[in-house]
RNA sequence: GGGCCGCUAACUCAAUGGCAGAGUAGGCGCCUUUUAAGCGCAAAGUUCUGGGUUCGAGCCCCAGGCGGCCCA
């Protein structure tokens, strides 16, 4: 950082061209000559190579970037375009044209400094490395290291992308409230605040199914929301206390429906943003070609732990199994506690996916349907891709005495202490007594999402400013 | 919450317990077709913070801060 007089700068600058634009219209001319088009175009001065009386510089916007060719002999100012920062924003006019090894650049007639860079953007050829760094000042980051920038963009077309699929399945965007006044729809803690003129206790959504699903019963036969959800847990890699989920919610559906929506969605989405539905993640290849192998947890359990288990199995078996596989067993778990603890223990860190893991035991499920074969079981899915659960889905559970009574269960593991347990929300059970139809819904993490799709190994690569301690304590 | 690792110039990184350095950026000078341009000169430090050990600490010890990874 430099101390000098701030010089004045201009309120606006017209641009004509981007500099893809620029690349667009000029895609091959000869090296040595001209254009005869003139241009103007902006952005940040990120490389400058001085020559004496002639200097060049690396012009970046949003776009991309393109060589500005400036020279004594024809620049306005030269000496003061030779003394611009590497991080200065710049408007320059000039002609398009090819310089003698054939790099495409503006001839810089007149140029206009539009703000200084005070600070530098770091060593232009490592960029800014330090992830504290690159966290907390993301504005220097975008800069300062391309693939941070080509990541947001490319989660933002995965979004944009994901609208437009579901809408083009006839699904409905709506916006549901953010503070709840109970938090109910998942396991997880959630963040508590104070409304101050109801003087009362709110919390941040956990889930937006509740609401979602009031909706169905609204009569939104298809609906989706893409928003924010807010957990009270620790940092990871993969956790972040705020992150985005899109859930959606289809009337005369079921979880087979879902499972062929998800693995649609992805594969769709893996072709319009990396060309294929075959890649590679973490080193390791994964095909996303649908249809997805679909198998039970049971049939998983069997194959990754070598034991067969089901829901008849005794529960001092299953509590002699699970000590054999290091869970640490709680005194009030029944048998399908049990068994899903020792899925996640044995079974799912193995699981490279895609696959779709089926029909959990209802003593985890509070919101799914009775599975329609299997007593004990719901009718419910997690998708595992790239070993990490991408999504959570049901045949939604739309008895609301069957719901009351899931509801209380809950609400008595929360009384005896489980602080992710749900609460009996009686304005939804109102809502059911008018009637969910049979509904598929399903709910994906969009950041996991994206992390899969730009090859990210941190969910902080992926979310612009993530969750950190403030900086000095 | 626990374990391990990291924190040195604006950035990227060096430095047996013995004078804190290099490249880049920023400053000054040279250079008329460069591609991380090049050459030369000068400047640049609370070595994360606070204690301790030592003749002497960036380095060893203790406590704390922030971050990363793993575990819970």
């Amino acid at each position: 950082m430099t101390e000098r007089p701030r010089p004045a700068v201009p309120y606006r600058f017209e641009r004509t061209a981007s500099t893809a634009e620029v690349r667009a219209a000029h895609p091959e001319v000869p090296p040595g000559t001209g254009t005869g088009e003139v241009v103007s175009v902006a952005g940040r001065l990120m490389l400058r190579r001085e020559q004496g009386r002639i200097a060049f510089g690396e012009l970046r916007d949003s776009s991309g970037r393109v060589q500005l060719f400036a020279g004594a002999a024809w620049t306005e100012d030269f000496a003061g375009f030779v003394d611009l920062d590497l991080g200065d924003w710049i408007g320059a006019t000039g002609e398009v044209v090819a310089t003698r090894t054939g790099e495409l650049s503006v001839k810089v007639d007149r140029w206009v400094l539009l703000a200084e860079a005070r600070r530098s953007f770091g060593d232009k050829w490592h960029g800014i490395s330090d992830p504290d760094h690159r966290y907390r000042q993301r504005y220097a980051d975008l800069w300062a290291n391309e693939g941070s920038r080509d990541t947001f963009l490319a989660r933002s077309r995965m979004v944009s992308l994901t609208r437009r699929f579901m809408e083009g399945r006839g699904f409905v965007e709506v916006e549901t409230p953010v503070l709840h006044t109970l938090a109910g729809g998942a396991s997880a803690k959630p963040f508590v605040t104070h409304h101050n003129a109801l003087d009362m206790e709110m919390y941040l959504r956990i889930a937006l199914e509740l609401h979602l699903k009031r909706l169905v019963v609204g009569g939104i036969e298809s609906v989706f929301e893409i928003g924010r959800v807010f957990r009270n847990e620790g940092l990871s890699p993969r956790h972040n206390p705020e992150f985005t989920m899109l859930e959606a919610y289809q009337a005369y559906a079921d979880y087979h429906d879902m499972m062929e929506l998800v693995e649609q969605l992805v594969a769709h989405l893996a072709r319009e943003m990396l060309g294929t539905t075959t890649l590679t993640y973490a080193g390791r290849p994964l095909d996303l070609t649908p249809p997805w192998r679909r198998a039970t947890m049971f049939e998983l359990i069997a194959e990754h732990a070598g034991v067969e288990v089901d829901l008849g199995t005794p529960p001092a078996e299953l509590a002699r199994l699970a000590a054999g596989f290091d869970v640490p067993v709680e005194e009030h778990w029944g048998p399908g506690k049990l068994i899903v603890e020792i899925y996640e223990k044995t079974t799912e860190p193995a699981l490279w996916g895609p696959v779709l893991v089926m029909d959990y035991p209802k003593e985890v499920s509070p919101l799914a349907r009775d599975h329609r074969r299997s007593p004990g079981l719901v009718e419910r899915f997690e998708a595992i891709v790239a070993g990490r659960e991408l999504c959570n889905a049901f045949s939604e559970l739309g008895d609301p005495d069957e719901q009351r009574r899931t509801f209380e269960d809950q609400a008595r593991a929360k009384a005896a202490g489980d602080e992710e347990a749900m609460v009996v929300d009686e304005d939804y059970l109102r809502a059911l007594d008018y009637g969910l139809p049979p509904t598929g819904g399903v709910g994906i993490g969009i950041d996991r999402l994206a992390m899969l799709l730009t090859g990210a190994e941190t969910i902080r690569d992926v979310i612009l400013f993530p969750t950190l301690r403030p900086e000095q304590g």
